[in-house]
DNA sequence: CGCTTTTGACCTGCGC
DNA sequence: GCGCAGGTCAAAAGCG
């Protein structure tokens, strides 16, 4: 199924538009310190531990469109999707290897949003911070490195965080 | 029959 | 050094 809107997250910073960051809320949950490892948090004011994570990002994208997936005779509406995108150094210049990571929040019934890619499942684990366990799955295609994770907002469970690493080496399969 | 999912165990990094 | 939390592995079960 790949005649839907949503693309993957590799293929995004073509149609991606900046916005202003103060329009979103985020959760402490997006919070992924991690990919930022090479930001200096020193340079923040101490105590701003719940820094909003898009003034981390190098980009935030939002889509508005709508996604044609369909389950059964129900299509799920896909909106309202905000996009974390961290490439290359925030400064426009590469400082180092560094994985391509996605995170984006989606409306959704569902947590399997077809993206084109087939996916296997290798992990489920619970998460301090939420009731929500949060899914690990890999790219099904052998030599894929591409990983994702998949978990529910613990705030809004109506919403789905999907975090994409890493970039496809084939073509989207299905 | 082959591939995917499930699930507990194992591994590793980090903070105290 | 220890314990916790997150991430991954792998055996067994399930499914088309």
């Amino acid at each position: 199924m790949s005649n839907n809107n949503f693309k993957p997250p590799a293929d995004l910073p073509e149609g991606r538009e900046y916005v202003d960051q103060s329009n979103f809320e985020f959760s402490e949950y997006l919070i992924f310190d991690d990919w930022l490892d090479e930001e200096d948090p020193t340079s923040n004011a101490s105590g701003s531990t719940h820094q909003n994570p898009v003034h981390q990002a190098n980009e935030v994208s939002v889509f508005g469109g709508s996604e044609s997936h369909v389950e059964g005779s129900s299509s799920k509406s896909m909106y309202g999707c905000i996009l974390l995108y961290i490439g290359e150094g925030g400064n426009g210049r590469e400082r180092r290897e560094v994985k391509e990571r996605f995170a984006f929040k989606t409306i959704s019934e569902v947590e399997i949003l077809d993206d084109g890619f087939k996916w296997r499942k290798y992990g489920k684990k619970m998460v301090k911070n939420s009731p929500n366990p949060r899914n690990y799955y890999r790219c099904s295609i052998d030599g894929c490195p591409v990983k994702k994770r998949v978990e529910r907002d613990r705030d809004d469970p109506r919403y789905v965080i999907t975090t994409y690493e890493g970039v496809h080496n084939h073509e989207s399969s299905s």
